[in-house]
DNA sequence: AAACATAGGTGCATTATTGCACAGATAGAG
DNA sequence: CTCTATCTGTGCAATAATGCACCTATGTTT
C-alpha cells in the first residue's frame, strides 16, 4: 500500500500545478514534494507526472488518478470537520466537582433551569469531599471551600457560605443547657464550622457524629439534637430553625476554579457564569 | 492537515482493535502505530482511542471517525485497482526487437493486420543487430537468431530460416563461373550465412560488401552480382531468382524470447503468438 | 497459584526524511 | 537580445521517525 500522504501530497500537485505551489500550500520544501510524488510513482508502478523543466503537467494517468486523490482529499476535510464538531461537543460536557453539600442543595436544584437554558450543554456534577485534581482533568471546573493554591490556575471568590445552629421547634424550646449536639466525626475536627461548634458546647455533648451534612440534616430533623449547618441548608428546611448563639458563627469563601485554556471556551464560560450566579444569590459575599 | 498516513494506522487499528495486531498488517512496530495515531489525536485535538494496559479501544469520537476512515480506506484500495488497470493498460504497448530484416521484411508488413485485430494494443518494433537487453527494459519479446543463453528467460522456437543464393534472371542466365558476389563485410564473417557463402565461392570474387541484407537485396537487384538471402526476402522480390548451388544452403532457427512474468500479461500473449503465427507461416521449422 | 504469552509504553541508537543551498533551464519583461 | 524571476533536480547536513530492547501489566493456561 502506498503511503497514504504521498497521495496527499500529490493531490495537491494535480489541483496547483506545480511542486512550488504545492509546496507552498502544504508548508514543505518543493523538494520534498517532489520526493513524495516520485514514492507514489514507484509504489502505484505509474507515471503520475511529466517532468518538464518549469513544469509538472499530470499524464493521462495521473489525471485519471488525481480524481481519486481529490475524492480522498474531500474526505480528509470532512475528517477534519467531523473532529472539530466533535472536539466542540465534547466540551459541551462540562464536569463539575463540589463538596457533597453545596453539589446536592446547591447545584443540583437549579439544574433545571441550566439545562433549559442551554441544552446543548450537558453537566457532570460530582460531590467529591477531595479536591478533585483538575490537573488530571478529574473535573474541569471546580467548587472548593478553600482557596485553591496552585500557580496557574484560573481563581475566582463567588460567594461566602454562612453557617449556624439549626434545631427542630421542640429542641429550640428546651433550656439551652439541657441541648444536645450533632457533629462530624472527629477526624474533620479541622474545618471551620467544627471548631466553631466546639467552641459553643460549654459542656454539653456531641451524641451524634455523622460524616457529611446530609446525616446531620437528618438527625436534627429527628430531634436528636442541634446541628451546625451552612445557611442554604437550614434556612431552607422547614422542620428546622436557627438558634441564636453568642459567639458569631463562622463564614467561608467559596472559590470558583479552572485551568485558563479550558475555561475559555464558551461551554466552560457558560457554566462558570451559571455557578457564579447562583452561588453569589444563595450565599453573596456581602451579607444583606 | 493531519498527515494522511496516520490516518491510514488509526483506519488499521480500528479494524483490527489492537497496536499490535494493526502494526502486524501494516509491517511496523506496534510503538508506531501508537506514536502515529497519538500524532493523529494531537492534530485532530481528539481523544480517539482509550489506552488500556492490554487493549485500545476505540472512544465514542474514535468510533465515528473510524466509519470516514474505512471510508479513505476503500477509496486507497480503489486507487491501487486503478493504478494497476492504468499498469496493464501501459504494457498495451509491447516493444519487439528482432534482427533489422525480421524486423522490416518479416513483421512489420504483418502489423497492419495485427492492428485491426487488436486496435487496443501498440506494437513498438525495432529493427536491432545487437542482442536488446531484455534486462534492462529495451525490449518486451525479442525475435533471435540464436538461442538465447540466460537462465530466467522464457525461450520458444518458432520458426526456421532458410537461406539461399539469389540474382537476376541476366546474371542467373550467365555461365556460373563469370558470377561475381554480393556478401556482408568481413566483421560479419562469423555469421553461418556468411561462411556459406564463402564456402561456395570457389575462386569466384566478392565485389561488393554491405553492412545489412537490405543493401545486398539492392545490389542484387541492380544485377550486381548473387547474394545469400533469407528465402522471405529473396522469394518475395520479383526481380530476383533462386540460383542452384550444390552446396546445401543453411538453416537458422528463430527463437522468440521474453522474462516471464511480463509474458504472462495478456498484450503480450497476444503479441508472442502474433509473432510466432506470422514467422511459423513464412519460416516453417518443418520443410513443405 | 504460578508460569507463560501477549499487549502497550518508553528510552535510545539507527535509519529515513526533510530543508537548505546551489545549479541548470525556461518563460516573461524590458 | 539580455536580464530577471521562478521552477525543478540534487547533494549534504540537520532533523524526525522508526525499530529495537526492555519494562510493566494483564489474560490465559497449566
Amino acid at each position: 500500500m502506498f503511503d497514504w500522504q504521498d497521495l496527499h501530497y500529490f493531490s495537491v500537485l494535480a489541483r496547483t500545478g506545480s511542486l512550488s505551489a504545492a509546496a507552498r500550500e502544504l508548508g514543505v520544501d518543493h523538494a520534498t514534494v517532489g520526493r513524495r510524488v516520485a514514492a507514489l510513482e514507484q509504489s502505484l508502478s505509474l507515471r503520475l507526472v511529466d517532468r518538464l523543466p518549469r513544469r509538472s503537467p499530470l499524464t493521462a494517468e495521473g489525471s485519471a488518478l488525481a480524481e481519486l486523490a481529490e475524492e480522498m482529499a474531500r474526505l480528509s476535510q470532512a475528517i477534519n470537520r467531523r473532529a472539530r464538531g466533535l472536539t466542540e461537543s465534547a466540551t459541551a460536557t462540562v464536569r463539575i466537582s463540589a463538596p457533597p453539600a453545596v453539589a446536592a442543595r446547591l447545584i443540583a436544584p437549579h439544574v433545571v433551569e441550566f439545562h433549559r437554558e442551554h441544552p446543548d450543554i450537558t453537566l457532570a456534577l460530582a460531590g467529591a469531599s477531595h479536591n478533585a485534581a483538575l490537573d488530571r482533568s478529574e473535573a474541569d471546573v471546580a467548587v472548593r471551600m478553600t482557596r485553591p493554591t496552585e500557580q496557574d490556575l484560573l481563581i475566582r471568590r463567588i460567594g461566602a457560605l454562612h453557617f449556624a445552629l439549626y434545631a427542630t421547634r421542640e429542641q429550640a424550646a428546651l433550656p439551652p443547657e439541657t441541648l444536645a449536639f450533632i457533629a462530624y466525626d472527629s477526624t474533620l475536627d479541622h474545618l471551620t464550622q467544627q471548631v466553631w461548634l466546639r467552641a459553643i458546647l460549654a459542656g454539653r455533648p456531641i451524641i451524634f457524629q455523622a460524616s457529611d451534612l446530609f446525616g446531620q440534616q437528618e438527625a436534627a430533623r429527628a430531634g436528636l439534637g442541634a446541628a451546625a449547618l451552612p445557611c442554604f441548608m437550614g434556612d431552607n428546611d422547614p422542620m428546622l430553625v436557627k438558634l441564636d448563639v453568642q459567639e458569631p458563627p463562622p463564614v467561608r469563601d467559596i472559590w470558583l476554579t479552572a485551568y485558563p485554556d479550558v475555561s475559555r471556551s464558551p461551554a466552560m464560560r457558560t457554566v462558570m457564569t451559571f455557578l457564579a450566579d447562583i452561588i453569589g444569590r444563595e450565599c453573596p459575599i456581602k451579607a444583606p
